[in-house]
DNA sequence: GCGAACTTGTCGCTTAGCCGACACTAACGG
DNA sequence: CCGTTAGTGTCGGCTAAGCGACAAGTTCGC
């Protein structure tokens, strides 16, 4: 069962296929160089797509990037076992998904452009998705904490093992801070 | 140093675009059904292209599968050592080029459509070729024997090593067939 | 300081591609 | 036999994408 709620408005092939084609053009450029030092320019031209008509997509390249990382997170977080009933299992779930993430993006390289986006992106998106089994302020306390730590955990080069780590986070989330050792 | 004769007459960037996803699409279907069961509908779908564009571009779905038969053979043609002076080598050249080609595209599906498109493809791209070095009769004769015994040798499934089989055949069309063996 | 080279957004005009519909042919199956 | 289904090739009207040029901003090195 895909998501067909029937009122789809109907939307050209032309759109959807640039929109991929400039996504790709620069998931395909992060693997090269820095976001930073990656111009419109050069996402147009690897895209096959006229500059002006990447400015009709998205409004620069921080939004483009944005949306890739978005949409990449929901992928993440569908195809995993986040339909957990009780609140435990639900956490590690969506831990190891964003856990995961971060380890499949470790690859980019680091700029300054790049990581504050690349946060942002990925806590909005999953205060989304968590918006759906808890309530706002909920939701945005988890998404922060997960995000912030696994954040950490990638700046640190990840020494910690992720299972671990996720598994006090969770501990942590659900049991209350006071609860957990020194 | 690249063929550029200064006089291209421009070719608009969505014209080569859908052209190469056309041609991208129809080899991804080759790798899993028979050619004669592929309709425009599906090459045209898997391209992300309207079926009329299909048509702008290519007369029929015959017309598209001779264009990249072609490209794909000039491609291994140009690649090889095949600017030999001498004649002997220039056909063993060839001949490796035509007989490895004719192995990569083994594993399409054989059908009543695909074989014959796919000789008189070959013939026509290999006579061109050769009709650099050679006169007009000459290279038709070398391209035909050439292809000829490739499609005979690839019908009976390729049961001599391609080398000999080759060599026997650049002996024959450089020394005549007088003086060949019975 | 000041050009040189490069990037960014934006605009009007042109053009390739999408759509829907059309008349046709071919292969089935009741 | 004729209705059903699926594919083919073509057409006129609409729309997204390409082009070239523009003003404006940045980063150089001299």
């Amino acid at each position: 069962m895909t998501t067909k709620t029937l009122d789809e408005p109907r939307v050209d092939p032309r759109v959807t296929r640039t929109q991929n084609l400039i996504r790709d053009a620069l998931k395909s450029l992060l693997s090269e160089k820095s976001f930073e030092s990656t111009s419109v320019q050069d996402i147009a031209e690897r895209a096959t797509v006229n500059r002006a008509t990447f400015y009709a997509h998205f409004q620069d390249k921080f939004a483009l990037l944005d949306a890739v990382i978005r949409d990449a997170l929901r992928q993440y977080l569908s195809e995993d076992d986040t339909m957990a009933s009780d609140v435990r299992s639900l956490l590690f779930a969506v831990g190891k998904s964003v856990f995961g993430f971060v380890t499949a993006y470790g690859k980019c390289k680091v700029d300054r452009d790049f990581e504050p986006q690349f946060e942002r992106a990925m806590e909005a998106e999953l205060g989304k998705f968590l918006a759906k089994r808890f309530s706002a302020c909920t939701a945005h306390v988890i998404a922060a904490a997960m995000v912030g730590s696994a954040m950490r955990w990638r700046a640190g080069e990840r020494k910690e093992p992720a299972d671990r780590l996720v598994r006090q986070i969770v501990d942590i989330l659900s049991d209350g801070v006071a609860k957990s050792p020194a």
